[in-house]
DNA sequence: CGACTGCTTGACTCGGTTCAATATCCGTGG
DNA sequence: CCACGGATATTGAACCGAGTCAAGCAGTCG
């Protein structure tokens, strides 16, 4: 957790109580522009991270997901630089960017978690560029499924709408929905729910 | 630059100089997988950082130029996570990432600056999946032309070799070379030097 | 001058997009 | 309870852009 290693003492130091909140799918949580005075830390549920194109349609550039940091951009003075909105039901923590820096200044540690956080994030970013946007539309959709699971048991996981799924892939709504009924029929993945699926993991991977 | 706000007593604690490289094009920096034990500052000059596929052809995460720090991820402690050739002759300063540890002991400063080394990391990731990775060909090579250009005078750039483009736009050499030619015969950019060109911005951007 | 390497071009194939139709799910109100 | 409406998922067919394979074409260095 981000705020492992702070004392009571740290915690007293904050005037302002940290907020926590349930968010619905769909829910927005900030927008691009928006001033930067909030930081989340998510506990559970899944977020993505979107930029617009001209045209109106969206990336997604990044999805956050339990024990990632949203709004993380922020601590460096600037405006939020994505839209964020809620795919899974999510419980974030709430906190104000000020009281972040003012336990900066009181604890080193934080600035290590800070980095670690730093860091997995851009190596996330780079699996993202690696893995998710590169080669075929179905090895895209086997490595996001094959993620999701990653960050589950290793075994299931509960997807999101096909035109997300899209904009994570950069694949339209329809690639992304022939691959994910080819996959069923294969039988390599099965639904055991809305939205929630078994998968093959072997044989996804050997398929891949 | 990174140790802006260093003092001369803070330069003095460190027993081991920093050391001044040049490297020529297609020199290997280090690998993914050694031991991260140093950090470069680049002060001139493009890095490429790569990952390999399975097939072993290659995928470039990132492009690093004057005033990036290259190694960065092995400040939390990892081992280097990619592969760092240089693409346009580099001069690089090499120093212990020992020796920056115990910077960062005796100056806050440095938390600050390399906190905003990995904002600019990352809003460079998240243009990249969007500007680099989405879209059709001529699209990306535009970005990426337009990129490249940013980072100098704005109106003008040097590019690599075709291969390294496609592996960064993630678009075959004979595609990516295809655009380069179309985009020569419409005069929206002119050929200066081997691998210099000047471009037409504002027609570009109309164009994509 | 010839071998090598990287760039360009051509013809063909294939995979993903596009546009359009149908199916399925789910909440709402009759 | 069932019928309806809206949204999302699936499927189909035609099109087009990028990949593939293969061939020429500079430059460059022995």
């Amino acid at each position: 957790m981000l705020f492992a290693g702070l004392t009571e003492e740290d915690f007293d130091a904050l005037h302002r109580p940290i907020d926590q909140l349930t968010y619905p799918p769909g829910a927005h949580i900030y927008s691009a522009g928006d001033p930067g005075e909030m930081l989340y830390t998510i506990r559970s549920g899944l977020v993505k991270l979107t930029r617009y194109l001209p045209d109106g349609t969206q990336r997604i550039v990044r999805l956050l997901g339990t024990t990632d940091v949203l709004g993380i951009e922020a601590i460096v003075g600037s405006d939020f630089e994505h839209t964020a909105i809620v795919l899974h039901e999510a419980e974030l923590c709430r906190l104000p960017l000020a009281s972040v820096r003012q336990l900066m200044r009181r604890n080193e540690h934080l600035y290590n978690e800070l980095m670690a956080r730093w860091h997995r994030a851009l190596s996330d970013a780079d699996r993202w560029i690696f893995e998710l946007s590169t080669g075929g539309a179905r090895d895209r959709v086997v490595n996001l499924l094959l993620w999701l699971a990653e960050r589950n048991d290793g075994r299931s996981c509960q997807v999101f709408g096909r035109e997300d799924m899209g904009a994570v892939l950069g694949l339209t709504t329809e690639t992304t929905s022939r691959v994910m009924a080819e996959l069923k029929r294969q039988g390599l993945i099965s639904e055991t729910g809305p939205n929630y699926f078994d998968l093959d993991v072997d044989g996804l991977k050997r398929s891949g």
